[in-house]
DNA sequence: AAAAAATTCAACCGCTCCCTA
DNA sequence: CTAGGGAGCGGTTGAATTTTT
């Protein structure tokens, strides 16, 4: 139960692996007053943590809908493009990804992804150091940029599904992102199993997820995802002038590298267009379509 | 079988950003 | 305008685990 022993802790704070015990109380407190507000959640909960520490945990680990174990194919092709077009922003990744945390995908690209990638392009390390010599270099301010646009569209993502609570097209998307949390219970479950018999790696593509509505969290934010990435496309697509039905022959890099050099405030996406895309039958494909439509050039060595 | 080396990944640290007073 | 503080991000660490010798 001590892994990482304290090294320089402040007395009373607590550091190293989190106890079942302790992610109980923290569960159970954020199901209580939901995530957010972390400075009072050591005082609130008597967890002698801090409260980074506490968020961290949360938002890696605990949180539902988080899938852990192996990264498919897909996944994988979905990291190796993004952080190519992104460099090691991996918040941003994460985004285009929801079921995976930063963490896990940067740790995932640190141990497994750049190992594989320097094989197959020996000598070519740019993209480790932040893709200097890449085309798709961006300046400091247009990455944030970019990020700005994509947390606005899932923003107005989740405002959309709000307005939607009169007329529910998607039902799930209301009854579950009020209290997406809601029985954290399992989550804890696994953690204990995994604690009392310290099982081989149970690393079977599991989700972990909550109970009776998990599905549904699931699927709420699978559809967000993809709905989102669906906008972001969409307006690149906007400013580069382009038909909806045209933009599906563009590639990801094309719009992004088209709309952050020709970045367009004027350009608004109609609503009802949104809506349209938001609740079409296709949107959970669009993430591999986005993806499939340029990474034949950098990746084809490695699938 | 045992020791050494390599790998993994949960968690921490330091920094920046952003909000509020 | 600015100072203070919380939240979030990316780099890094190092114990645990796995693989190799």
């Amino acid at each position: 139960m001590m892994g990482r022993p304290p090294c320089c802790d402040k007395i009373g704070v607590k550091k190293g692996p989190w106890t079942p015990e302790e992610d109980i109380v923290l569960v159970s407190y954020i199901q209580e007053h939901g995530p957010g507000n972390w400075r009072s959640v050591p005082n609130s909960t008597g967890l002698m943590r801090c409260s980074k520490s506490c968020r961290l945990r949360w938002t890696n680990y605990l949180r539902p809908g988080i899938k852990r174990g192996n990264f498919n194919d897909h996944e994988e092709k979905m990291i190796i493009h993004l952080q190519a077009l992104l460099g090691n922003r991996w918040a941003a990744i994460a985004s285009y990804l929801p079921q995976r945390t930063d963490n896990d995908i940067k740790n995932y690209w640190n141990t497994h992804l750049k190992k594989k990638l320097n094989k197959i392009q020996p000598g070519n390390n740019n993209e480790e150091e932040g893709n200097s010599s890449s085309p798709q270099v961006k300046g400091q301010w247009e990455r944030r940029l970019q990020t700005d646009i994509h947390t606005a569209k899932q923003a107005l993502c989740a405002a959309l599904s709000l307005d939607k609570s009169s007329t529910p097209l998607l039902p799930e998307i209301e009854t579950t992102t009020q209290f997406p949390y809601a029985s954290n219970t399992d989550n804890i479950a696994k953690l204990l199993e995994k604690w009392m018999k310290k099982p081989q790696k149970n690393s079977d593509d599991m989700v972990v997820t909550t109970g009776s509505s998990s599905s549904n969290v699931a699927c709420t934010q699978k559809d967000q995802s993809a709905f989102d990435s669906l906008l972001s496309f969409n307006s690149f697509n906007s400013d580069c002038s382009q038909s909806v039905e045209e933009s599906n022959n563009l590639t990801m890099d094309s719009c992004l590298y088209q709309y952050e050099n020709k970045p367009n405030h004027e350009t608004q996406v109609p609503l009802m267009f949104l809506e349209k895309w938001l609740f079409e039958d296709g949107n959970a494909q669009c993430n591999e379509d986005i993806m499939n439509m340029s990474l034949q050039e950098n990746t084809s060595g490695l699938f």
